[in-house]
Order: C-alpha cells, then structure tokens, then sequence
RNA sequence: GUGGCUGUAGUUCAGUUGGUUAGAACGUCGGAUUGUGAUUCCGAAGGUCGUGGGUUCGAAUCCCAUCAGCCACCCCA
C-alpha cells in the first residue's frame, strides 16, 4: 500500500464549501445584475498572458506579485493581477470592432503571490466595471451610481463612497512645485485614513522630499472638513491659479450635484481629499467604498478614471472610468457583520423518498414544482422519514412535502413548514397547483 | 519580501515539572418495535498530536527546519 496524498491547498487559495460558495453566487449575481442594468456588457479574457503585456506598465510591486513561469512552449507568461490590465490589452486589439464608447464588466478570478491575511488571498475574484472611449463626466457620474445601486442591492444600509479627483491633488502639485515626486506624494496620502496625519507627514517629508511648508500645504488640503459643498467652498483658494487643480474642482462638484439630483442620499457620496489611491495610473476621479460598520477592512469597490488605458499597447487614445468590487473582501466583511443567511441547500423544498414503490410519482411532482420555478430536491433512497426530515432541517430547507400511502389515496400532498413545524395539505390534481399555492405562501414569509 | 503569535479528532478546545492504551463538547454515522425534523436517551466511528529531522531510556510537551493560519509592515481588492 503506497501512502496517501496528503489532500491540501496552497497558501492562499482556498476552497469552497457550499455555504460560502451560495452567498459568493449570490453575491456575483447581484453585480452582474447591477451592472447589466445600466448597459454594461460581459467579457472574459484568458487567465495567461504574456508576460510582456502583464509588465508593460507594472511597478515593481506589481512585478515581485506576478506569477510568472514559462509554459510548455517555453513561452514567458504570467497569470492576471488584476482585470485592467486585461482590459488594456483586450481594448488595444478589439476596439476597433467594439466601437466607442464601450462599457463592459468583467468577473473573474486574479492572482497575487503577496503574503496571506484575513480577507486576502492569492486567488480572489474582482467584479470590474468600466467606460471606455469617453471623457465625459455622465462616466463618472454613473461609476458612482452604480457603485452606491450595487451596495444597495447587497442589502447594506450603511456605506460611504469616499470620492477626490487626481486633478485637485496634482493641480496643488503644482502650485507646490512637486509635480515630480507625485506617486510617492500620493502613495503617502492615500495612507491618512489608516496610518494617521503625522505619519503621513513625516513620509511626505523623508519619501517624497517635501519642505515642512509644502507638508503643511498638503496635510492642509488632506484634513478638510464639513459636508461636500464646504470642502468645494474651502478647496477653491487653496488651488486658485492652478487650472489643472480647478478643473478637478469642477469635476469633483458636478458629480456632487448630478448624484443629490439623482436622489442618492447626500451622505452616502463624501468628498475626501484624503482618497488617492496608490495606482498611478489615475488622473481623474478616484473613489473608494468603505463599510462604515467595519472602517479596518480597507476599501472594498475602489476606481476612478484614467486618461490613456491602453498607452502601452496602441496608439489608439483611450480614456476611460472604472470601478473594482472586491468580492472576497466583501463577502469576509459580510459574515463578520453577520449580513449573510446560513442555507447550504439553493432549492427551498424538500421532498423525501417516502414509499419505496412511487418513485416516479415523486418525480412527476418534482417536475411539476420546478415547471412553476420552484427548486425542489428529491432525496435518493427510501429511508426512515425521520432520517429523511433530519436531514431536510440541517440542510436548511423551508418546506417538505410528505407523501405516503394515505396521501396517495387521496390524491393529496402535505405541505410542512419546516421552521414552524406546521403542515397543511393539498390536492396534487391540476398539475398541483394547490400545492404550489402553499409552497409559495410559506417561502414568502 | 520583513517581523511577531499559533498549529492536538470534521469543528472549538483540554492535556498538569517530558513518563504507561491522548480526552471533552459539538458535528457525523447507527439505534430507542415498523408514517414526521431542529429539544431527549443509548451506542459507534474518527487523531502516526501540521510535516520532517534532532535531544532523551522516553516527546503532543524541549530544539531546528518546513508547510499552513492569524497579526503588523509593505501593498492592495
């Protein structure tokens, strides 16, 4: 006997049982949903590719994630980090085809080989959503919305989408004089919320080389308070002069209004200057979404709009503006919350193998519920019905449809609600509809 | 990639200064005279103590390595 395989995962990826793959479904949907609703159209792209189109515009920190290896034909390739860098090359070659402007999602599986933590893994799936081809403002105006539609459809109340424009950050730059050491400018600010103002300070200081009065400027602009229109009023001096920097100011305050106009609740949509996001391949809007029953988890829908996606690839100019959904971070978020429902059955009835001898009248009437839309599992071996409604509570059914002799007889089915225990019967004449009728009265409550 | 903490049945844990056949709860499976679950009662299965070395007469218990998980940094979803 040779020994077993010890059966394992690698670090960082991860299996999944059906009760975290249910909500994980569910969750996929309702972006896919969300996102189809304002005209977004679904693509895929290979989970390989190139490595040379992987680090065409990486930083190094891309670079040390990537996982890279040579395939059989020697070729070196690497897996996706992310879906927008797909997304470049995917516009580069098809644009032509597509037309613009061009609005797509994309739901799928990106690799990282970072260090594990909860809510971070190796593998983990975003739900991207961008408009390609178009620098108009409506673009951003309906990331927003359609991010503020998603978390409302998820069934969470209370979420702000923390938003700034690169614009407004660089148009200070400039007036500053540190155009030139903007990334690590904004890889320090983008660290306000999490790390605090004096360590952003002092990296300003040692990292990006600032003199204390150009770290007063911008930690001044960072700490702006009060609701949107206050911080726009309190932006306004502070960039005068730097056309770049009022522009951003503009955009910031369209989307403010266009948003209120909409009815979105003003809360929900906060102007931060603090938001800057590390990518620096942002030069527009930048957002990113936070819980605000559990701030510490990060960002979980981060984007914004960037001026030439595709830069590396073609010649082609192609502006656009996205948004991510981090699915995994989220779904982690949720059951810490305790948003999520405890099922690990998707059908919500029942039906046990009652008598060993009318197994296609169980089918029949399994078929006759699912012709109505309703999910139903047939168990597969006639055993004791106490084992058999055991089962049927720990999987987390709603109803049972018990069937035996008795019932046969009289052409009738009993309807029990498994979470009250109660039952009713009804006739199985009329391709059963009155056993319909019950079922959905029950799953509605 | 750097630093810290952790690793015992499917799960959550106990296991006394290293000393005989490693325990509990929950879960799983079976049963309590043959048509009704989640609450009762009885019983069973399940662990080479993450893995591999080392110290020792003897290691779950000490040391090293490795793998995995958690936390911080970094970065990000």
């Amino acid at each position: 006997m040779p020994d077993k395989i010890q059966p394992r995962t690698l670090k960082g990826f991860r299996d999944y049982l059906p009760a975290a793959m249910i909500p994980r479904e569910w969750l996929v949907d309702t972006a896919r949903r969300v996102y189809r609703s304002y005209g977004f159209s679904p693509i895929d792209t290979p989970a390989l590719e190139y490595l040379e189109i992987l680090t065409g515009k990486g930083s190094d920190e891309t670079d040390k994630q990537l996982y890279r290896f040579a395939d059989h034909g020697g070729r070196d390739v690497g897996l996706r980090f992310d879906l927008t860098v797909p997304l470049a090359r995917f516009a580069a070659q098809h644009i032509q085809e597509l037309g613009t402007p061009f609005k797509r999602y994309h739901i799928a599986n990106v690799w990282r080989g970072e260090n594990t933590q909860r809510g971070r893994y190796r593998e983990f799936m975003q739900c991207d959503f961008d408009t390609i081809g178009t620098e108009s403002i409506s673009a951003d105006i309906e990331m927003v919305l359609v991010v503020h539609d998603l978390f409302s459809a998820i069934g969470i109340e209370q979420f702000t989408i923390h938003g700034n424009n690169r614009r407004v950050l660089n148009g200070l730059l400039e007036k500053l004089g540190l155009v030139e050491q903007s990334t690590s400018v904004l890889r320090a600010l983008d660290k306000l919320a999490k790390a605090g103002a004096e360590v952003v300070a002092q990296e300003l200081a040692t990292t990006a080389g600032a003199s204390d009065s150009q770290v007063r400027d911008i930690m001044k602009l960072a700490s702006l308070s009060g609701d949107n229109n206050q911080i726009l009023a309190q932006l306004e001096p502070l960039l005068s002069g730097s056309e770049t920097g009022e522009r951003g100011l503009t955009e910031l305050s369209e989307i403010s209004n266009a948003i209120a106009a909409v009815g979105v609740p003003s809360e929900r949509f906060r102007i931060d200057v603090g938001i800057a996001r590390g990518l620096d391949y942002y030069t527009g809007t930048v957002l990113e979404t936070f819980l605000d029953d559990l701030p510490g988890i990060g960002s979980v829908c981060s984007g914004g709009r960037y001026d030439n996606l595709a830069e590396v690839y073609t010649k082609e100019h192609l502006p656009g503006v996205g948004a991510s959904l981090g699915l995994d971070r989220l779904l982690s978020a949720l059951e810490e919350l305790g948003t999520l429902e405890k099922t690990s059955t998707p059908a919500p009835v029942f039906l046990p193998f009652f008598d060993a001898d009318r197994r296609n009248e169980y089918l029949r009437l399994a078929a006759q519920l699912r012709a109505a839309g309703i999910g139903v599992e047939f168990f597969p071996e006639p055993k004791k019905l106490g084992k058999q409604l055991q089962f049927a509570d720990r999987r987390g059914f709603r109803v049972a449809l018990i069937m035996g002799a008795d019932e046969f007889a009289a052409g009738q089915c009993q309807v029990k609600d498994l979470s009250s225990g109660g039952s009713t019967t009804a006739s199985t004449s009329d391709d059963a509809a009155a056993v319909i009728a019950e079922i959905l009265q029950i799953l509605k409550a």
